[in-house]
RNA sequence: GGAGGGAUGCCUGAGCGGUUAAAAGGGGCGGACUGUAAAUCCGCUGGCUAUGCCUACGUUGGUUCAAAUCCAACUCCCUCCA
């Protein structure tokens, strides 16, 4: 890698975000001589995103922090089409108030990270539904279908790679590419947009949009990609131990957010530092060395960088300071997750198992039977032995809650109302 | 259009008439050890109004006292041939 110019790339280069790129120079150059207007696309099949979309997201925050543009690409027609990657049953169809419903989800997440307007630096959302959906099948293949050749989308390790695990794939699917290609064509055409970001599944789609731009109309687009991330023991990362780690704070708490970086493998800790907090480079340089337990502390750092990045520098420190009274002092915080239970019903009792199973601690009362059996269960900080025991009014503690805990990590209070 | 192969639980994948809620591995959850880490070891891993009951082996019917296992039709997938 030549010597870069551009603030932009050096960073992408220094932070770990550089996976592959197009045309890295004539990029860096482009970047460094003005504002370029860049892309990532999502699809909008959930109300939030998670984890694993926030390299992405730190990178149009990067971005937009760098004096270019970002652009959110949101998926909204792909996603009406429905993913046929996975399984063959076919899944419910999504309808446009569901996916709008996301969008505006969505929106909430990119919010936190970058600034919407219409500024010059200003991000702004747009629906490739709104291109896509207009599309008149004869027109379009005379127009941009002849610009694809078969042998070579064959060779794309989306399509090859399906093909040698003998997957069948539809020609819908087949014609993912060429919608993402076309995407890129349009955005340059709409807004000016020079440059596609995404994972480095995403390399052939992007490669197809610039190779697209450049024969309909000698566009000079690039594409940029970020690696596959996963964590130091090989598992695929963005799982928490209640479900996907979501970014929206009303499907998962600053304190569950904070939960899951604290509770990154020794290995990671720096990498994750790199790409997902703004902390100097030197810093985390510093806290990377730490060793044994002292690299407890640099886990704290992350948990509090990214809390504060997703939600608030003020739900970082409420929920540092939930978990060090938690797990530090032994000591019953008052802001651990907590739900609250009609007094009449806590009066008549209720089966543990069911209570568990109602706060979330267990996804079936099954579920939450096996855990007090196993011994996994904890009342108030005791474990629970009997499994057909019965909670009630009596078993408020002191602070006025019943503290409920499936295994060490994940406790949950009940709050009399 | 023809010939052959296949569809099993979250995933991979055994089973090929009863002892099968279904081997094994992975993943997940819990326990031990630790540092709220990793590795390792142990247990659990369909659901429920729970010493019982209900759903499950592509779909629908059939044979049988008894089927994931046998038969028929259908659906989808794969391979080869035209």
């Amino acid at each position: 890698m030549t010597n870069l110019r551009s603030d932009f790339m050096q960073m992408f280069l220094d932070r770990g975000y550089f996976h592959q790129c197009t045309d890295i120079e004539a990029l860096d150059k482009s970047l460094y001589d003005g504002p370029v207007t860049a892309y990532i696309g999502f699809d909008c099949t959930a109300r939030s995103l998670h984890v694993g979309s926030l390299m992405q997201i730190m990178i149009l925050r990067r971005l937009q922090q760098a004096g270019h543009k970002p652009i959110v690409l949101m998926g909204g027609g792909t996603t009406k089409v429905g993913d046929p990657t996975g399984r063959d049953e076919s899944r419910p169809v999504i309808t446009d108030e569901i996916i709008q419903d996301n969008m505006d989800g969505i929106k909430k997440v990119f919010e936190k990270f970058i600034t919407f307007g219409d500024g010059p630096t200003d991000a702004i959302m747009v629906n490739n539904d709104d291109w896509l959906s207009k599309l008149e099948y004869i027109p379009f293949l005379r127009e941009y279908g002849r610009h694809f050749s078969i042998n070579r989308m064959l060779t794309f390790d989306s399509v090859k790679l399906r093909l040698e695990r003998e997957q069948s794939m539809s020609f819908l699917e087949f014609n993912y590419m060429i919608l993402q290609a076309y995407d890129f064509v349009e955005l340059r055409k709409k807004y000016g947009v020079t440059l596609q970001i995404g994972g480095s599944d995403q390399w052939g789609n992007i490669v197809n949009g610039t190779e697209l731009g450049r024969r309909t109309n000698s566009f000079e687009l690039y594409g940029l990609t970020t690696p596959l991330l996963t964590t130091a023991s090989g598992t695929k990362m963005g799982k928490t131990l209640s479900g996907a780690v979501w970014l929206n704070e009303d499907m998962l708490s600053p304190y569950e957010y904070w939960q899951f970086w604290r509770n990154t493998e020794d290995a990671d800790v720096g990498k994750f530092l790199r790409l997902f907090t703004e902390l100097p480079l030197d810093e985390i340089a510093r806290l990377e060395k730490l060793e044994g337990a002292e690299l407890n502390e640099a886990k704290k750092v992350l948990a509090n960088e990214c809390t504060a990045l997703a939600h608030s520098r003020e739900a970082a420190e409420a929920a540092a300071e939930t978990a060090r009274k938690t797990f530090e002092l032994g000591e019953l915080s008052e802001d651990l997750p907590t739900t609250e239970i009609p007094k009449a019903e806590l009066d008549e009792g209720i089966p543990a198992f069911a209570l568990f199973n109602r706060v979330g601690l267990s996804a079936s009362s099954s579920e939450a039977r096996k855990l007090i059996k196993g011994g996994g269960a904890r009342l108030n900080d005791e474990k629970i032995s009997d499994e057909g025991l019965v909670l009630t009014s009596a078993d408020v503690n002191t602070s006025g809650r019943i503290k409920l805990s499936a295994g060490k990590k994940r406790h949950h209070l009940i709050l009399p109302a």
